[in-house]
DNA sequence: CGCTGGCACTCGGTATCATCGACTGCCAGA
DNA sequence: TCTGGCAGTCGATGATACCGAGTGCCAGCG
């Protein structure tokens, strides 16, 4: 643990790294603080804290910069989430006083909302159809032994899927399947398979385990909508092409983000939702100077999906964290109406 | 019109800086034509095409570099789509093979395919729903006076909406509701609302008028879906971090994007179905360095959606074009299946 | 004993300068 | 009309020097 004056050192230091990203000197430290005392005394602080792990030089004679040890001991210890500035405060009002029904355009809106706020790219990921229970199946011819599968659930997605017959079905077949399909799954979740009774006609029942079969596929569920926006305000943060070509192509990659987001959120344990994973902690070397805060949004106590934020480690953390809570929260409630 | 050196000069400097970014001179020209000609006779030709506006010297003592209007004419005249190189068309060849029903994902797996296959991004617009026919709607109750209206259309996509009611509707009326719009949409497109008929319920026709306002509101409609993929890879191709970025938030307004690639196509007039926007030719300033490639994909003659790149102005043109052109029709055969 | 001012030292960034080489344009001659 | 030759341009590269921000260490002070 670092005691008082380290600490305060190491907070001034962080903050400044974050606002100019230039190595920070022993002068602007004992400048910027309230301790009053000489940058003499501040170098000696900075030399152990950069024995201890908290903060490098790039090279002799430059100022410090904080590792991602030495922003973890900020996050942690010496900042607080921290209140949006009023225009911003202002902004996320005006978006979810505005926020229509439509849920994937709502979550993909609110990529570009947290992204706005931030000036990071904005994760969001949408409710997870686990939990969500069946209010109605339904099965559409769309032409020769082709049908569709629509499956609307009550946190209100829509799941599809096309299914091919082994036989021509007429309309009458398809709707009693739909009814039958209905009848025995409302209530239950997509994920528990429980044979339904067959129904004595022996063609209808062939096309109902069709469905069946079809829904059972696991591929189809855990496609777990993932929304990214805001990737062009990240690469600002970076000055390296590659560094933001290698950020781009992890975020290509739906179930690394899915992934990833899932992984930070565990990793809070017991917290007050928030969570911060830093650099290298975020398990994925192409990220190592990227950094993650994210938390889940709730409807009526229950977590259903994940807001975030990916920026340079670097990041305003305090505003980040602030901008994350509350859409997370403001997000909850607005599909809880 | 350029004479046939002129033409052979220009095609060669061309290719070489698509090759290697670099100005190109005189001698390499001279070295990689067939022409048997000295390079003070190539830097002659040179100096007429700058004259004319296909080259540029970035300065003095500088090779030469195409212009918008040297790529132009290079397109238009000096190369045609060229073929896939054997692994490619593999590539192809075992993505189709392997493709299966879902529409969205597979659009979206696309844009992997065409992005993998030119180190460019890949765009692709999905099928407008314009053409579409219904061929079921359904209204499922959701919770105390909100529904959800799903319709599923001909060409195997759904369309949802939320609902507010005015009053508390049971699972039968919704039923006929549901019934009864099918029966009367079918086969129409959404984009055409010639009222319906009454059903002599009166609060039944209240709840399917309040279903035909939702589905005539435009908003839902004209969201065509988009997909983009491999922005990572075109990040590469340029070396101004900031570039990169103007590009990845024009990548980012998905409306932008749809409108360009309509452009874009619009432009072809009459054609092979390819066509190329080059550079300024685009009209979209952050877009100055960039071109796309496009096609229309076709069922059964129909175009129904659009494929399509966008990479940097001294793209691979001809690998482009194979490429987009394959794939495109590729894509066509294998929805209609 | 901790803090401070002073001091020697390091080292990246910037500016200056010369050199090199890849080009070009032009011209005279084949 | 093409070509070889030649003078000239200008960016890229590399060497050199300098500056300044910043450090570590130390002796002295409260």
């Amino acid at each position: 643990m670092l005691d008082d004056r380290k600490a305060a050192v190491l907070r001034a230091v962080v903050r400044e790294y974050i606002e100019t990203a230039q190595p920070v000197g022993s002068a602007h430290v004992a400048r910027n603080t309230s301790l009053g005392v000489s940058p003499a005394t501040v170098r000696n602080e900075m030399a152990v804290l950069e024995r201890e792990g908290y903060l490098i030089q790039p090279h002799t004679s430059a100022g410090r910069v904080p590792t991602d040890k030495g922003y973890r001991f900020f996050v942690d210890h010496l900042t607080r989430p921290g209140a949006l500035a009023a225009p911003q405060r202002h902004q996320v009002r005006e978006f979810f006083a505005k926020a229509h029904g439509e849920l994937e355009q709502m979550l993909h809106d609110t990529t570009s909302l947290l992204s706005g706020l931030t000036s990071y790219a904005a994760l969001v990921l949408g409710p997870s159809s686990e939990r969500a229970t069946v209010r109605s199946v339904q099965v559409v011819g769309l032409g020769d032994r082709v049908a569709m599968v629509v499956v609307v659930l009550s946190n209100g997605t829509v799941e599809k899927a096309v299914i091919e017959l082994d036989a021509e079905f007429g309309d009458e077949r398809l709707g009693a399947a739909s009814s039958h399909l209905t009848a025995h799954l409302e209530g239950t979740s997509l994920a528990d398979t429980t044979p339904i009774p067959a129904t004595g006609d022996e063609r209808l029942d062939r096309l109902v385990d069709a469905v069946l079969g079809v829904l059972a596929a696991p591929a189809d569920r855990d496609h777990e909508q993932v929304y990214v926006g805001g990737a062009s305000r990240m690469a600002a943060a970076f000055d390296a092409v590659d560094t933001v070509r290698k950020v781009l192509a992890i975020l290509e990659q739906q179930y690394v983000v899915v992934s990833l987001l899932r992984e930070v959120l565990d990793g809070d344990a017991e917290g007050h939702g928030l969570s911060v994973s830093i650099g290298a902690e975020l398990g994925v070397q192409p990220l190592a100077e990227c950094s993650i805060v994210v938390a889940p949004y709730e409807i009526e106590g229950e977590p259903i999906g994940t807001v975030g934020v990916l920026g340079p480690t670097r990041m305003n953390y305090p505003q980040a964290m602030a901008a994350v809570a509350v859409v997370s929260e403001r997000l909850g409630r607005s599909l809880r109406a």
